[in-house]
DNA sequence: ACGTTGGTGTACCATCTGGTACATGATCAG
DNA sequence: CTGATCATGTACCAGATGGTACACCAACGT
């Protein structure tokens, strides 16, 4: 265990904490307790409090882009059981918690919070792009994908809104379910 | 000038500054000094900083009611336009601060923020209600209205988030356009 | 005229905040 | 072994925070 990176393992730590609780008028103290360590720490390896904030940004980011990874498209499945599928992966209750903060960031970044600033650039673009790419890979013609892909992410997000507020899972899913037929009717 | 009601006038200008400006990491002094007050007097009407905040934050939620009194549903108007209509309406910058904050508080309601735990009790209802009483005034038939306005209401706030980050009201107002023919086709 | 009520200002408090100077200890290269 | 580098711990700082005690004053009913 030469070098475990502990920088590394904070940053994880903390966003399963803030991921968990929050990031609003979240002190480095308060932080440092609860991921059994000392304000001393988070200074040090990530250099001032908004150096903190900064990374936990980046990561998120980062896990955002990554969703789209974990998802393998099998050209064999129909369109609509692809979008099934990529419903079901992001509407995990395991992902909860990550989707909380994300919408959390990004409600900070609107109000042009210092660590946030960039957040917004690609918030949106970075899902069109691998939404026509898959969307393609499915055969669907580019232009048409296109036009569907940002209103899809906006159905998304909506719906993933109403998921965490409401916790209404049949509701949801119904509402899901009937964007699907309505595209591939 | 009896009763100016200076608790409602405090009120006011607090969620304008905070539409603006957000209400993270805001302290009472920082507040109350843009307020042209001191915190002893936010402290005064309000009881506490955690009243301040649910008092802006019910404000918020009535705020967010009366969008849709705004609004007066001409029967001789076609479906497609009634919808163009609210939409243009409820995407206008001059509510985009109020929107700001209202996907602000939302995301803090997500993580149980103490003066903003009842807020997503009807965050989804309270707007499903009108919709489907719109509709139905329109001539749809009620369980298509249903069926509808869940996935609309997602439609609606996904694209508002789009909006507010990118600014990109052409592509935003056509991935709108597009929902409205692919529901009335 | 008088007392009451309630808005406002001043001043203070204990606590917490982010940041940092300094010391200690562990790991590793030479 | 030795020196260097870096993670960690202790202790402190100046400033900000929410809250409040107290005094003052204008408006009001009687």
């Amino acid at each position: 265990m030469h070098k475990p990176d502990v920088r590394q393992e904070l940053l994880n730590a903390a966003i399963d904490f803030v991921a968990e609780h929050g990031l609003a008028d979240l002190s480095l103290r308060r932080l440092a307790t609860e991921l059994g360590t000392s304000h001393r720490m988070l200074s040090h390896h990530f250099g001032s409090k908004d150096g903190m904030w900064t990374a936990i940004v980046k990561e998120v980011e980062r896990r955002q882009l990554a969703t789209f990874e974990d998802l393998e498209p099998d050209l064999s499945m129909s369109l609509q059981d692809v979008l099934r599928m990529w419903w079901r992966h992001i509407s995990d209750p395991s992902l909860w918690p990550n989707e909380r903060l994300f919408f959390e960031v990004y409600a900070q970044a609107l109000h042009n919070r210092p660590a946030m600033n960039e957040f917004l650039t690609d918030v949106v673009e970075s899902w069109i792009g691998p939404s026509v790419k898959l969307a393609e890979a499915m055969g669907v013609p580019p232009d048409t994908a296109t036009k569907y892909a940002r209103l899809g992410l906006a159905v998304t997000r909506g719906l993933l809104l109403d998921l965490l507020a409401t916790q209404d899972r049949a509701a949801v899913d119904a509402a899901m379910e009937h964007w699907i037929a309505l595209i591939t009717d």
